[in-house]
DNA sequence: TCTAAATTTGTAATCATTACAATTTTATAA
DNA sequence: TTATAAAATTGTAATGATTACAAATTTAGA
């Protein structure tokens, strides 16, 4: 994956802020949060504002490159995969896994009233570590 | 539905403050934010502390007659009905709406390696209102 | 009725997020 | 290269939801 041809692609200007935090979120896939994302960064760009970190996830979002991961309602994680998939939370590790998922296989009832665009299935239970 | 008979039957006392959240909760099906749900009650409860509503919530996820609704990073929401379904929330008009839907048609890969106690569906996209 | 336990309440504290202005960096044109 | 404007980053303060906690009230049992 060339970083910087993905932001720019995506009408992202590939600052080193921006080209960190995209790589951190693609390489590490652990859908991690706010804090987590700066206290991992901060070590090599020892400038960083935790406020940068909320502004570029917020530009990444707005410019479709990256989604919330909303399976609790007290952590906001990130993640730059955008490619159809489910989320696995262990409750006992805590860890969010990513599942593979044909949503087109999912059977709705009465949801022609609706006009669908995105969906988000979160799953919660225990991994095999644990 | 008795709501009485339902909090009893859940080890829950009946308080007057736990039978209106209930009650609101489980005959609007708006799944209201905690602010929502205060606003409303203090009307009939003069002396409802919104401390409360969040004790009173959080004693009905403890006890399985509630549960949460993270469709958006920014405010949760609560839902009485326990049966299996999905929400959907219009972008336009903002309302949370249930969908029947059958999880036992969700086909995952690699699932074998979690055993899965809950799955939430939060679909988004335009309501035929709007 | 009296006493203890449970519940409710109000206030203060906490924590994530946002607002905003100042600073720094980048891009462009003279 | 230098000057200037625009964009990006940063730090601090403000906001708002949630939680902690202790006081007040209500409930249940002896």
């Amino acid at each position: 994956m060339d970083f910087v041809s993905h932001l720019t692609n995506n009408n992202i200007k590939p600052s080193l802020q921006r080209i960190k935090i995209f790589e951190y979120l693609y390489d590490n896939r652990k859908h991690p949060t706010v804090d987590t994302i700066y206290s991992n960064l901060v070590e090599d760009i020892p400038t960083l504002s935790k406020t940068t970190v909320y502004n570029t996830l917020k530009l990444f979002i707005d410019n479709g490159i990256t989604a919330t991961v909303t399976i609790e309602d007290n952590e906001v994680r990130y993640d730059a995969i955008m490619e159809e998939h489910a989320h696995f939370k262990c409750d006992t590790c805590g860890n969010v896994y990513d599942v593979e998922i044909d949503i087109s296989t999912l059977k709705f009832k009465k949801i022609k009233a609706f006009k669908v665009e995105t969906t988000n299935i979160y799953l919660k239970g225990k991994c095999n570590k644990c």
